[in-house]
DNA sequence: CGCCTGCATTGACGTGGATCAATCAAGGCC
DNA sequence: GGCCTTGATTGATCCACGTCAATGCAGGCG
């Protein structure tokens, strides 16, 4: 992934990626207190990712699509501190860390590039942190489909257009509210003609709308 | 911080702490949209890092205490992307990042550090999500509390008395409540003679007991 | 000293979202 | 095809927390 590399540089970082895994749906690439030792590159397919309480609560901390980096968060015990579950069958590039470690002493890029890959995910948890602690369902709603969306668009995807990967109890998971909240919020934005829902099929109809309800100062 | 260096490494890290830098109470230490140029390890004081909508909503990212670093948020895109505010007056080493990473290359147990510095602020942020999304108000204050008094501690601290850097609105925008909230939760708690409140002061007299908040099924 | 200002506390009341529960739609499978 | 399971929708009710407002407390300053 990072640019401008010599020949004898991007055989070392193809060496790196060269192990594949696939995870079948349901399944999970690692869970909670499992030894950590690699990082793990999405090629393609769809994770949730989840931390749980010894008393049973979980909460699902993200939802990972093709080409982000999932793992980091077992780097600083050596243990992995949530799950990952596959939501559609994937296949990933294993990166054992210690070699990205070594690889990235010596080629600046990449080093530089780990580093910004941990910093985005610190980035991205701030925003989820504001949405959680801040906003209201509806916000919440309309926050996590226009992420959703702009993730996919920039993969190529519709920009309108979209199908769920996870249930809605997931998503509530993730968004801090209960599967029936999730559901009456997009009947209410279906109702209101910004979006049309048919289970997990979903159309964008009204993108400013939406934005609007995240941002109702800034939008007018 | 990373042991087991030799002389020259030493002398290598002790450059990379050289220069300080005070702040004082209420002024901030970087701003959303400043240009990152450099972490920051706290020596003494307190601060609080917030990240803000354009709409003018903003939400307390964390609260940091001597020895832990604030700025990561800056590595992604060069530009920090919240505010860190000294709630006292306070003293960091600044770390130049191309500095940290130059090192880091040439020092494996920096590296190392450095990636685990990182990580934990992952997995700190996980706890926050959890707390946020899937405990009611009396839980996260028992969290919070149990948390702030645990690095405490480990600083040397009392494990039962505390006093508190922040208001009741900023405890609140971090754990997703009203400021009044805050305050009646603190009430209940006192009534319940599982802490005495005096303003900031915090006596914590039966730490058991807020765990059997925070972990219901666990802790009996 | 008394006044002012910024927090904190407490009360009364309203509401957004949780809870409980029934119904419905869509696959998957025999 | 019919049955079963899993997830989604929708309604009725409830309550935890937000909102609004009054009061209290402590430190800073003229």
């Amino acid at each position: 992934m990072p640019m401008g590399l010599s020949e004898q540089e991007l055989l070392r970082v193809d060496e790196l990626v060269a192990v594949r895994r696939t995870v079948k749906r349901g399944a999970s690439l690692f869970h909670n207190g499992e030894k950590f030792t690699s990082l793990y590159a999405i090629r393609t397919g769809f994770f949730k990712t989840t931390v749980n309480t010894e008393d049973g609560r979980d909460q699902v901390t993200g939802f990972q699509m093709a080409g982000e980096i999932i793992g980091l968060d077992g780097i600083v015990n050596e243990l992995h501190t949530c799950d990952a579950i596959a939501l559609e069958d994937a296949e990933v590039c294993v990166l054992p860390f210690d070699r990205i470690e070594e690889i990235s002493r010596e080629i600046n890029s990449l080093q530089r590039h780990v580093h910004k890959i941990m910093s985005r995910e610190i980035v991205r948890e701030h925003g989820v942190m504001l949405l959680l602690g801040s906003m209201r369902a509806e916000e919440r709603l309309a926050a996590f489909l226009l992420n959703l969306v702009q993730r996919l668009q920039a993969r190529g995807f519709s920009k309108s257009e979209l199908i769920l990967r996870m249930t809605r109890e997931e998503i509530g998971s993730y968004l801090g509210m209960k599967l029936e909240t999730v559901s009456r919020t997009f009947s209410k934005f279906a109702d209101d003609g910004m979006v049309e829902v048919k289970q997990r099929h979903i159309h964008i109809c009204d993108a400013d709308a939406l934005k609007r309800i995240v941002n109702p100062q800034i939008c007018q």
